[in-house]
DNA sequence: GTGGTCTAGACCACG
DNA sequence: GTGGTCTAGACCACT
């Protein structure tokens, strides 16, 4: 279900709590849900327990899961809010990409199509539908 | 002439090598044009040479500078087309990120703003006018 | 008649003699009273035998309640006392915290309505009136 | 300058975080100043580094200091305001412990003494004075 | 020298 | 079985 790439110059646990987010995201991993524990995934991963459990502490901190000691760690109630607020908040960083791309040269149609081609492949993946019109702005 | 923010996340040298592509893209950094010496930077930024040599290394690597052992660090002719080319080259990463903004539920109209906002912006700022058409597909 | 909160970082059995002490102290647990069995709790909040186990025998320990093998649990007659006991004990780290909030600017005002709202409700609440002069200096 | 009690149930890592922010409001560490490297205060405790580490990445997520691959940890700016708010937040529980002393039957009079206390030794041992009057309500 | 990540293994509290 | 903490020691990137 996941996969590390242990060349990258992304640290693993950031692979993974990436990753997490984004299954959630895309209605893979639901509300409530249990997610792996640390030690199932330590060994089909072939990571450290110390490392997955960072990444899951990680999500805990965020918001996006929550850990009880003794049962396991469990996908929050609100985590694709919680992600979708994140992401809010990191949108200077985007806004410097776009900068950065537009002072590069690059056409400005293909950052468009990107915008549109995501929009709309992201309406039809999204099959939790109810929760997906409540827009961040 | 260049700033660096110890606060943040990013490398000095990253900083660096950023700040150095954004002037010669905005065409203030022109072409065969020599770039502070390291040490010269080095005490005008407090920072330690070998961080700044680190900066120089990458651009040298990128094509982007070349160094003249003994007479300083010059921008290549072609740098601005080195810099496109690798912007073109990331520009898979690009679509992730917006596809992972879709999927969080942003909303479009804000991600269309802020690429508009960048090419109004860089159209104003960019006063190197004539040469910014070679556009990259 | 007891509740406990699974997503809290509080472990289970802590919840379940807080709740205990607490509805002694509210006198809605009275002495001699007989707490509910471990199997039926068990059933009743989906906890697992153990848990319930752990936190009697921590009230037990306690001097809050008595159990007696092969009838039951049962809460001692100086219950009330003994809690109150405890919470002195335990005035040094309340003291510890109260200096904190000051220390970190929170206003005295707030830290003083707190109290005031405490003491007020817990008269209108505590429907054991009579006991409630035995006060612990 | 740090004290560690390897005997209590606290777990080490929130003894140093509790430890540092208590520093940082007695004024005793100051905005921008360095605190021990993870290293050296992993030496005079006698604690594995990784825990030091895991304590200064906490207060680092807390906004009480910011660390610097390869400079070191500084306590932040605006370390006392964020030390506030995050105790703003947790008044919550704060109002429950007061109410179980008043339902414990403790005086009031008792409490309140507490209280005042605290804010008056308060205002003699913090010598940061411009700054401590910023109230948070 | 600094912080940051990771591994290998241990122990604890909880259920 | 679970998550959480900790140790001992390693390597990396950065300054």
């Amino acid at each position: 279900m996941f996969q590390i790439d242990v060349m990258s110059r992304r640290p693993v646990y950031e692979q993974l709590v990436d990753q997490v987010e984004r299954y959630v995201l895309m209605g893979i991993l639901k509300a409530e849900e249990q997610v792996p524990s640390v030690r199932s995934l330590s060994v089909s991963l072939a990571v450290n327990p110390n490392t997955i459990q960072k990444a899951y502490s990680e999500l805990d901190h965020r918001g996006v899961v929550y850990s009880v000691p003794g049962r396991g760690c469990f996908v929050s109630v609100d985590a694709r809010k919680k992600i979708g607020e994140r992401k809010m908040e990191n949108m200077g960083e985007f806004r410097r990409q776009v900068r950065e791309l537009a002072l590069a040269g690059v056409d400005k149609k293909l950052v468009m199509d990107c915008v549109e081609d995501a929009y709309q492949r992201g309406g039809a993946d999204d099959d939790s539908g109810k929760e997906s019109d409540q827009d961040i702005r």
